[in-house]
DNA sequence: GCTGAGTTTGCAATCGGTTGCACTCTTGTG
DNA sequence: CACAAGAGTGCAACCGATTGCAAACTCAGC
């Protein structure tokens, strides 16, 4: 039913392959020609068929996005970038969710590959190994992940880090506890390395908890950790999980911040509805999305592994005090 | 690169035809020859390309997701229930959000509408004409609005509001609140309508303090006009809203639900992490997006005008009870 | 042994674009 | 004025699948 080039051909009176660089090659065309063209497309509201053109172009115009858990506030805020700027370049968006699941990740990453021009992996938690793989077929951008010779966009853990002990200790906090995250989490790794090395540089002791679900139910079962360090301060791998950190800490009657000080990391929308109001490092989410998109149709556009290789972003993450840090207890009190 | 249905003719010793054939309608070909196709399309990798197959059926394998916004915690557990569903089916889902922008929705719904087989708008802020228009030239599910004619999967607003007033008349509650969402949501206005039932049914006094956006900041902003009511309960349009009204009622220390009772609607994750914990009808938004899928792909299976129209889904709330909902306050006390 | 029905398979057209090549028609140059 | 270069356009092949139609083959029945 809709227009197809040919009738588009008919009504400007010249052949389909004219109709096709008009629109496309606009300048191998005689200007008269191409308004003629023009016109009729535009009376006929023609649009290019996507299949017929990827089939011979080898491009669907379509990217794809794998996120690890949308429930999880910060993914919906990458996606919204990457939607945002695929749309400015009229390309679509395939989305994909893998409930956290390896093993799905890799199933769906294929699947996927095979309908899209390229694909975007928000926090993948597969292998390096597997991702330099699925990367070497397929045009890849990571998004919160490194791997060797792969375009990524990453966040600077190690300054946000560096940001989140900086205020404590200026509040007088000694001891800081960290709750980490997935196991298989690239930042919560990179994470941790920054805050050692901050918390050397400032002379602080830091007490690792170990590792907990990136969910409000994660940082509820650390919390009791937490408090049986003696820390002053506890920094969390995100907000969902210091946010339930606060929740079990209350139930406790432990007062935040007046007997503990906790900051978390992503400053989702959640960390300011909290009571007490969440200190964070805010990280650029729908930035990162956004740059994403462009990382990636650059390497589409010059598939040079040269480029590629050089094909990185970093975003500095932005330390937003709220209500949940304070000054640190008077060791003297109790 | 990838495998052709050439490559596995030639393989096979057969036609292109009988590989087409021996993949798709199995029984016409004959069992040796299907098990030979089969083989060899496995031994190549072969995957027909959609492309190419979209262009002769004029089936993309693809639907559009439409959605208002997905910072709204509601729309993400949507998306979920589509996806994963979608998935089921071999279906792939392109997701767009029209950032509330009625505008931006049509334009979105038209573009999507070329490159898939059908469409799932979910809470569309279109008015009826539009949508009617959009149904009539592309296959649409709506979630969460009902459109004469439009197969849709809704919630049950009027039971959700029945049980929510039920439940505040039992505590005492005898002048409730509400507070309204966006004016063009189609569910603010059910949930009016079931409420006022629910309210006169009950005998009891509803306040309607009008109209507020569907986030946090509308909760704040709509909370001291609930105060003025001298309402001891209030009902809002979503948890969002609710959850706005807690932080602004605690910052004005009314006490939840010493003083006033809340509810909110949706059921989101952070609902159950407010302070206190929200009270709320929960409304299965992953289903609803898994029915869509189904719906959907029941109307594309079969087109026939009087399936689509009974194509309908309408999915029950339940109510949780929580923290935010007390006995209404001794009216001599004060 | 021949006919006809029923199976199984291949040929070739087709979907809707894009693009290499060749052809026509200007226009500029010697 | 002839000729070459260049601009503008059309022809036809092609991308990778599906499918109507016809050919080839099998097999039963007479």
């Amino acid at each position: 039913m809709p227009a197809t080039i040919r009738d588009v051909a008919r009504l400007a009176g010249v052949s389909p392959s004219t109709v096709s660089r008009a629109l496309s090659l606009p300048d191998v065309v005689n200007p008269a020609t191409r308004a003629r063209v023009r016109a009729a497309a535009e009376q006929l509201g023609y649009e290019p068929n996507r299949a017929a053109r990827g089939l011979i172009t080898g491009r669907t115009g379509n990217i794809g996005l794998v996120v690890p858990d949308l429930a999880n506030p910060f993914f919906p805020s990458v996606v919204k970038g990457v939607q945002a700027r695929a749309r400015l370049h009229d390309v679509a968006v395939f989305l994909a969710d893998t409930d956290e699941d390896a093993a799905a990740e890799a199933g769906l990453v294929r699947a996927l590959a095979k309908q899209v021009d390229g694909l975007i992996l928000c926090s993948p938690r597969a292998t390096e190994e597997e991702l330099a793989a699925v990367a070497r077929e397929t045009n890849v951008v990571l998004v919160n992940r490194l791997v060797e010779g792969v375009p990524a966009v990453t966040f600077d853990n190690e300054g946000g880090m560096r940001q989140a002990i900086a205020h404590l200790v200026a509040l007088g906090h000694r001891r800081i506890a960290w709750v980490g995250g997935p196991k298989a989490s690239w930042s919560s790794a990179h994470r941790i390395i920054g805050l050692y090395a901050a918390a050397r540089d400032h002379g602080v002791k830091l007490v690792d908890v170990g590792d907990f679900a990136p969910t409000y139910e994660g940082g509820m079962a650390a919390a009791d950790q937490v408090v049986a360090t003696g820390a002053t301060a506890v920094v969390a791998y995100n907000d969902l999980i210091a946010i339930g950190l606060l929740a079990r800490l209350h139930t406790r009657g432990i007062s935040v911040p007046g007997d503990l000080s906790v900051v978390g990391i992503d400053g989702i929308a959640m960390a300011r509805m909290s009571r007490p109001a969440l200190t964070t490092v805010r990280l650029p989410k729908q930035k990162a999305g956004e740059i994403a998109v462009e990382l990636l149709l650059a390497v589409l556009d010059d598939p040079d592994p040269d480029t590629i290789i050089a094909t990185r972003g970093k975003l500095h993450g932005e330390l937003i005090v709220r209500d949940s840090t304070g000054v640190a207890p008077d060791p003297a009190r109790p």
